[in-house]
DNA sequence: TTAGGGTTAG
């Protein structure tokens, strides 16, 4: 378009800036803005409301996104949503909801589609308390509950721990689409409510919803998650049968972690063997990961070597090393990866537990004490180990990949950032309500095991949402059944 | 007659 002979106009940009961001070609983006400057520009807001759009979507174009929406005039939704939707997909969960609360302030009305990237935001950030206020916005404020719409409130409910209300409203929709089914599916599968997720696959086939690669992706993790290894087989074997749905490497990936799940790691390490196509990394440390949790621990080393020979700059893969070493008591080897670490300046990303309260959002890490109640915090946090030993608990001080001795390990996993959240919770709710948080990483041992004791003595339901799944702890018990 | 949106293993 830039070379032809015909002049572009104000209807023809928002076209050629939406295939930039869908592209996402940053550069492109940028010499078709220049384009429109150079041919005069009369300050649409469609054209600006695009460029903001193609800015947020680009890597490396928020900046220049966010400096041409403060400077325009916003009195519709559309560029608030198109800067909120940036945020979202850049991972700026929190910079999202803050405008959102600006737009507010404003007065401008949000519609469906600023609710669907808000929505997001609340499911990224698994804040249910802030997904329940925007839901009931979008009661208040009449607004179309378009298919997308109920997608983003399952996804939002399924995700921020409420499974059952995400079932209950997709049983109320008249339209659902693929989209609709996944997320119900998907949302199932992480609260290891594996049985239910097969049922309404099968319903879903009854209705004659053509299935796709991705809700097969969502029933193969709901076999994995609930350790249904043979029905995950048929469903594999299935996908290609019946419905002519070529399994990709993500497939694979998930029948990989189903087979580790269920302790069948040589059976994985053999179906990797096997595969038709190229195992990516995640395969390998997945095999890996379930080497250290299953012990077997010489095949672990040897495979995460091999990653580290493939990868040498991704910091995961230390990491794993590093903790099959610790596992070992192989403190001299762990010690040297860390330096290996330390030298290419890799740091291990902070395990790190949010929790909702009084419509705030506070970040725990390990050891916190950044929060004006710290002290008190960790006097609660004593005053709980005191409790749960008294209950049976004994700490797994194995979890602790310091060489360092017993009683340091014991205060160690008492200041894990998660115990320090519910300590917090505890302080400040009342007796009896349930407690939800956040993890970034997975839940260690030892914390899943303190928190079935935590529930039991405090007489709290503890929803814990970690970066594969979740955890209903209730009366000692957790969900997941010990399967992990 | 042009602009912003939903699902994906570890």
């Amino acid at each position: 378009m830039l070379e032809c002979q015909v002049l572009p106009n104000n209807f023809t940009y928002p076209f050629v800036l939406k295939a930039c961001a869908g592209i996402g070609d940053l550069n492109l983006g940028k010499s078709v803005h220049g384009s429109l400057l150079k041919f005069g520009f009369d300050g649409n807001n469609h054209v600006l409301n695009t460029l903001v759009h193609m800015y947020c979507s680009c890597k490396g174009g928020i900046q220049i996104g966010r400096k041409l929406f403060d400077e325009m005039t916003k009195n519709d939704s559309v560029p608030w949503s198109a800067m909120i939707g940036g945020y979202v997909r850049l991972g700026r969960s929190n910079d999202a909801v803050d405008l959102f609360r600006q737009m507010q302030i404003q007065g401008v009305c949000p519609d469906e589609i600023t609710m669907v990237a808000v929505l997001c935001a609340c499911t990224d950030l698994g804040a249910l308390e802030l997904g329940r206020w925007v839901e009931s916005l979008i009661e208040k404020r009449k607004l179309n509950k378009s298919v997308e719409l109920n997608n983003a409130l399952i996804d939002m409910f399924a995700k921020c721990g409420d499974v059952d209300k995400a079932l209950k409203l997709f049983r109320t929709m008249n339209e659902r689409s693929i989209v609709s089914w996944t997320s119900v599916i998907v949302g199932l599968a992480m609260h290891g409510r594996g049985l239910q997720a097969v049922s309404l696959f099968q319903e879903m086939i009854r209705d004659g919803v053509e299935p796709d690669g991705v809700v097969f992706i969502g029933l193969l993790s709901a076999c994995s998650h609930s350790g249904f290894v043979e029905k995950g087989k048929e469903y594999f074997d299935l996908m290609r049968k019946e419905f002519a749905i070529l399994p990709k490497i993500e497939h694979y990936g998930c029948m990989v972690d189903m087979l580790c799940r269920a302790g069948h790691v040589r059976e994985a390490v053999e179906f990797v063997q096997k595969m038709p196509i190229e195992p990516n990394s995640i395969v390998w440390r997945t095999l890996v990961n379930a080497c250290r949790t299953h012990s077997e621990l010489k095949l672990g080393e040897n495979l995460a070597k091999q990653l580290i020979q493939n990868e040498p700059t991704l910091e995961a893969n230390y990491v794993l090393l590093s903790n099959i070493y610790a596992k070992m008591s192989h403190w001299e080897e762990k010690t040297k990866t860390r330096e290996v670490m330390d030298k290419k300046g890799m740091r291990k990303i902070p395990g790190s537990t949010m929790i909702e309260l009084n419509n705030k959002i506070y970040r725990f890490v390990a050891g916190d004490m950044s929060h004006n109640q710290f002290k008190e915090i960790f006097e609660m946090v004593d005053e709980m180990g005191r409790e749960m030993k008294r209950a049976g608990y004994v700490p797994s001080t194995s979890e602790v990949m310091l060489d360092i001795d017993e009683e340091d390990k014991e205060d160690n996993l008492n200041r894990h950032s998660e115990k320090l959240a519910i300590a917090f919770a505890l302080m400040n709710t009342p007796p009896g309500t349930p407690i939800r948080i956040v993890k970034n990483l997975r839940v260690c041992n030892d914390c899943h095991s303190a928190t079935k004791f935590i529930s039991k003595i405090y007489n709290r339901e503890i929803i814990a949402r970690d970066r594969s799944r979740f955890h209903h702890f209730k009366d000692g018990l957790c969900s997941c059944k010990d399967f992990w």
